[in-house]
DNA sequence: GATCTGACGAAAC
DNA sequence: GGTTTCGCCAGAT
């Protein structure tokens, strides 16, 4: 596979921007959605990459503990505007807003 | 080509 | 609820 991460961006991006607003999803939701299960490593590091911000929800993707990327600083204050519901400053409220799919 | 690292996940403790 | 260990894949060194 000489292709490597542009199929990756492409494949990640279009499971992310199919996050409604309002809800989260986490990594691994997002692994298994482009049929990688355990690779929701990949998920975030294609982020980091990635200048996508602006053109896809990456603010809806959070860690399985509901915890937000440690270098995405305004991914707290962007959710809050979308209802996005909060159990502490740094925790979204899993229980009522993962992206039920 | 081997090793380490990473916006992670799940299970075990 | 938190920490520890292991697993997974792709990129960087």
């Amino acid at each position: 596979m000489t292709t490597l991460n542009e199929d990756l961006i492409y494949e990640i991006l279009s499971a992310v921007e199919e996050i409604p607003a309002g809800k989260v999803a986490s990594y691994g939701q997002i692994a298994q959605l482009i049929g990688k299960d355990r690779n929701a490593r990949l998920v975030g590091k294609v982020l980091s990459i990635s200048d996508y911000y602006g053109e896809y929800p990456c603010h809806r993707v959070v860690n399985h503990a509901g915890r937000l990327a440690p270098h995405f600083t305004a991914q707290r204050e962007r959710l809050l505007e979308e209802g996005v519901t909060f159990k502490d400053r740094n925790h979204v409220d899993m229980k009522e807003c993962q992206w039920d799919c």
